[in-house]
DNA sequence: TTTGCTGCAAATAGTTTGCAGAGAC
DNA sequence: GTCTCTGCAAACTATTTGCAGCAAA
């Protein structure tokens, strides 16, 4: 995890020379993808909003995730049922265990994880520009209330 | 890719074996997924079946594709859009390199690719049920005409 | 004959968009 | 003062559901 405030600091700076206002909402919105507690999907956003911008219209948070994802300062996580979630903690691919069971998501420390990028890249002819890699299962607190 | 009419075969077996009728728009749906050419969306399965099948319901096509996704017979994959695409040739989890221009997908051979699930599990606590690797980028045709 | 399946149409849910006014710079 | 952003409500799209009739076994 990296620092939630280095993290809000370096989304302000490329909203500034994107050249994009900086709006309290729009701010509002970085500093919880800062954060990413939980990774969180655009209701959470709204919600964790709501107690300091009542008048927040959810089509806000919705365009500016889609503006920060945009800028590459976001990392969408999108799931098989249609739901979304977001990370701007840590805005490059990296692995995630999902709880099919809490939806809890966790990103582990894979030590033998390599790059495969560039086999994938000679074996198809493809230029790969991104990736992802997701564990789903039960989680240690789940199995044991089971 | 398996032969496409063994994997017909085994997905009409495992809906015997499970009590479904054979209606013919089920076998057919069973039909295409067996092939999964392209790895169709519910739409483009629609579209193939229309010809024999003119008075077909698209609920329907919806309906027996998550059948058979209940049943284990077809793997789904889900888009950050919120598009879904299926394959039920190889219908375990396997990598995938999709394009993003044509949005063509591939079922890549990797050499180097071993199964992290254990790691996984003894570094996370979860009990690990599937995982999801896919690589996103643009294909040699489309490279090849920008 | 029984029970599950289909087609249709309406409902649903998540997301996007048009517009007029508000606010950042 | 300009131009982007916001809130609101309506639109949109992919998917699901209720229901009555149909068909597989």
């Amino acid at each position: 995890m990296s620092d939630p405030n280095e993290r809000f600091g370096a989304i302000v700076k490329t909203l500034r020379e994107n050249n994009h206002k900086l709006t309290p909402q729009r701010l509002a919105v970085a500093k919880v993808l800062a954060h990413s507690q939980g990774h969180p999907n655009v209701e959470k956003i709204y919600e964790q909003l709501m107690p300091s911008f009542p008048t927040m219209s959810l089509a806000t948070v919705y365009r500016n995730v889609m503006l920060l994802k945009s800028l590459g300062e976001v990392l969408e996580l999108g799931f098989p049922d249609g739901s979304n979630r977001y990370d701007g903690n840590k805005p490059f691919p990296h692995p995630h265990v999902i709880c099919i069971h809490c939806t809890k998501i966790i990103d582990p420390d894979l030590v033998s994880l390599r790059d495969m990028t560039a086999e994938v890249a000679d074996e198809t002819g493809f230029k790969i520009l991104t990736h992802r890699l997701d564990f789903f299962g039960i989680c240690r607190d789940c199995l044991s209330t089971m």
